[in-house]
DNA sequence: TGGGGATTGGTACTAAAGTATGAGTGATTT
DNA sequence: AAATCACTCATACTTTAGTACCAATCCCCA
């Protein structure tokens, strides 16, 4: 699914861009009555323009992959998350160090590690701080 | 300081666009000898570029105009919390890491570092996780 | 009776985060 | 002109986080 709308969206920007040329080599003959100054500069803002909406589609890609993964109540069936994993998370998103939840739980810290890790692949993420924010988005914690 | 920043970068911006405007014209009739096809995908593509980069530059200053929704601006002030570490802050509430914030705020990691260590002091916080609880509570950040 | 998942604990390592300290620059203030 | 502040960058260091393995126990289920 990503890599199609990867895709899809190189071929459309090669295609605007080809059109954009081609459609631009035509115009210069029938604009030879203006001044070529003055259609430099329209090519120039018109491709920065471009240039924004490409980097805008860009961002909006990332956000879309990484943002609109399902905020259902169903996530933790889904993420097949464990009642200990959803334990060590709480406590993460509290801004608790591992120390201190094990600590809490009575755990070993070796133990809040090997739970905060297999947390971080089911979530998708790399760090604590990602986890939190995720597990927001996906209402887990509050 | 921050609209002095702007500034500069509006008109570091135009002035590349009229220089490279010119030197277009310039290259105009010396280029003559060449195909001006060619001529035109050259200037496409830099345009292009050019708007990419305009983009991200919109993209760092929006971080303040629309990630200060709702900063409690007697909360910053209380805090004596600097725009910079705001910065920081936010991004860390992204859970970006040290050098991902670095990255996108053109500084250098030990640049971050800094700052982070200071909003953590300011927080009466000891780590990142911590400080992003804090100043969601603090309503700093959404 | 064996498999599988969940929980727990461990070692050993790499990566990232955080602290302490110093220092240079530019802008503002006094 | 001097003091001050925000920002920047750096080194050197300690601490915490995270990964990659492994393994024991327990419970449930086929």
């Amino acid at each position: 699914m990503k890599p199609m709308k990867r895709s899809i969206l190189i071929y459309g920007l090669a295609l605007g861009l080809i059109l954009m040329l081609l459609k631009a080599i035509e115009y210069r003959y029938l604009v030879r009555g203006f001044s070529i100054d003055v259609y430099m500069g329209i090519m120039a803002i018109g491709f920065t323009a471009l240039g924004i909406w490409i980097a805008r589609q860009m961002r909006n890609n990332e956000n879309h992959s990484l943002g609109t993964v399902m905020p259902d109540p169903e996530s933790i069936e889904a993420l097949g998350l464990s009642e200990r994993e959803l334990d060590v998370l709480k406590l993460i998103a509290k801004g608790c160090s591992n120390q201190e939840i094990a600590d809490q739980l009575y755990i070993s810290i070796h133990t809040v590690k090997t739970h905060s890790s297999n947390l971080y692949s089911k979530l998708d993420v790399k760090r604590r701080t990602q986890a939190v924010t995720r597990a927001k988005e996906l209402g887990l914690v509050h």
